[in-house]
DNA sequence: TCTGGTGATATTGTATTACAAGTTTAAGCA
DNA sequence: TGCTTAAACTTGTAATACAATATCACCAGA
C-alpha cells in the first residue's frame, strides 16, 4: 500500500530550526553560553530576521533558551518539570486524561517502593513524619496540600529529575480538577483515615519492610481505581 | 528574608501568548477547530503581526497547533510523546541523565506488574511471543531492536498515553546512547539471555503470576543498574 | 594604577509596509 | 442549479525603521 507523502515543502522557519539546533550542539554550548546575535544568525543561516526570531521563539518555549532584551539568548539549565510546561490547561479538557493520571501516579508509586527503601534517609523521613503530623488537624483545603507535600516528597526521595518533573501532572493537577470535589468532602475521620495510612507508610520505610510499604501504598491508592474506572 | 522580585518587565509576546491561550481555552476550541487569522488577532490583542506570529510559533512548537500556508491555523490533536519532544538532544548532553533515564525504566516497569498481569490479552501476549521468537537468531542490531519492541508492547499494555509517551525516552534514546557499546557486544550467548528472561515473563504473564513477573523483571533489570551506578 | 564618567556601538523588541503564492469565497453566467 | 472566474483572504518571508537599554572602549582625574 503505498503511502501518500506529504510533499509540503519546509518552510525557512523549519529549515532555521534546525540550523539553530544544529549550532547549538556542534558549538558545544553550555548552559550560560550565550548564543551569537540575531543579526549574525541572519548571516549564517542566509534568513531574514523574522525567521531567525521565530526560531529562537522556539527554543525558548521549549526552554532551551532564554533571551533577555538588549543582552542577547542563553543557553538555559534545563528544569525537570519543562517538558510537561504549557501542556496542563490542554490535559484539563480531555476527559480521559484524569483516568490515565491516576494510573500513571499509581505505576510510579509502586515502582519506587524498591528505591525508596533502599535510598531514604533520616531527614527525608523526618520530613514526612512533619508534614503528616500537620496533617492530622488540618482543615479540608490544607490537608489537600498536606496530602500532595506528603506525595512529593516521596516521589523526590530517588532524586530523579524526571520523576519530580511529573509532580505537577501527578498531584497538583489531578487533585485540583478532577478530585477536588469528591476528595475532600465535610468528612471529619477523612483526616484520621488519611493520617493512619501515611503512617503505616512512614512505619514501613523507618523498618526499610518493602512489602509492608507495598500493602500501605496499595490501600492508599485502592480508593481512586475504584472509582476512575 | 527580602526575595528580589524579578522586575523584568512582560514583553508584548509573552502578553500574547496569555491572550491566545485564553482565546483558545475560552472559545473552547478543539481538536481541528481554526484560529481566527494573525490579522484578526492583532485587532483582538492589540499587537503587531510580528508578535502575533511569535506566539503562534509558541504553541506550534508545544504542539498545541499547527499551521498550513495561506490555510489558517488548527487546534492539533495532542499526541503522547509531544511533551519531551525536542528535548532528546538536550537529554543526551547531560552526563547525569542516562542514569535517571535507567532508573525511571526501571521504577515504570516495576510499577506496571500489577496493571499488566491484570489487563493483557491474549493478542498482546502473541506479539510479545512473537517478537522474542524473532529475537533468538537476530543479529546483533536487530536484537538490540527487538529487545526495545518487546518492551515498548509491555509499555503499551495498560492503554496509557502517558505511559507510551514515554517510549522513545526510555528505550530509544536509552539504548542508541548510553548502552549501545555495552549493550550489544560480540556475545553469541547474548540473544540466549535476553530470550530466555523474556520468556519467563511471557510465562508469568500467561499464568498471571504477578510475583514470577516481578522477580524477571528484577531480573532483567538488575545488570542496568549495577552498570549505572 | 585604579576609578569613574562618557559617548559610541551592539542588541533585542516591536511596528510597518510590501509582496509572493496559494486557498477560499463570492459573483456572475449558462 | 452547477460551473467558471475574479476578488478577497491568508500565511510565509523580507526589508526597513526605531526605541530602549546593555555593553564596551576610551579618556580624564585622583
Amino acid at each position: 500500500m503505498a503511502v501518500i507523502e506529504s510533499v509540503k515543502r519546509e518552510t525557512a522557519t523549519e529549515a532555521a530550526i534546525r540550523g539553530l539546533e544544529k549550532y547549538i550542539i556542534q558549538a558545544g554550548l553550555q548552559p550560560g553560553s550565550r548564543l551569537m546575535s540575531e543579526n549574525d544568525l541572519c548571516q549564517k543561516l542566509q534568513v531574514s530576521r523574522i525567521v531567525v526570531r521565530e526560531a529562537m521563539q522556539h527554543f525558548k518555549s521549549l526552554g532551551i533558551i532564554d533571551s533577555s532584551p538588549k543582552r542577547g539568548a542563553f543557553i538555559r539549565q534545563l528544569h525537570p518539570e519543562d517538558p510537561y510546561r504549557g501542556y496542563i490547561p490542554y490535559m484539563m479538557r480531555d476527559p480521559a486524561a484524569a483516568r490515565e493520571i491516576a494510573q500513571m501516579r499509581a505505576i510510579i508509586e509502586r515502582g519506587m517502593i524498591q528505591e525508596i527503601v533502599e535510598k531514604i534517609t533520616p531527614e527525608q523521613l523526618a520530613e514526612l513524619e512533619e508534614i503528616n503530623n500537620k496533617l492530622l488537624k488540618a482543615t479540608s483545603k490544607r490537608r489537600m496540600e498536606l496530602d500532595i507535600a506528603f506525595h512529593s516528597a516521596l516521589l523526590s526521595i530517588p532524586g530523579n529529575r524526571l520523576l519530580t518533573g511529573l509532580r505537577t501532572l501527578l498531584y497538583d493537577f489531578f487533585q485540583s480538577t478532577r478530585m477536588a470535589g469528591k476528595y475532600a468532602p465535610f468528612n471529619p475521620d477523612g483526616n484520621r483515615k488519611v493520617y493512619d495510612e501515611h503512617q503505616t507508610m512512614i512505619q514501613a520505610l523507618r523498618q526499610k519492610d518493602a512489602a509492608l510499604l507495598r500493602s500501605a501504598i496499595d490501600a492508599h491508592i485502592k480508593e481512586y481505581r475504584n472509582e476512575e474506572l
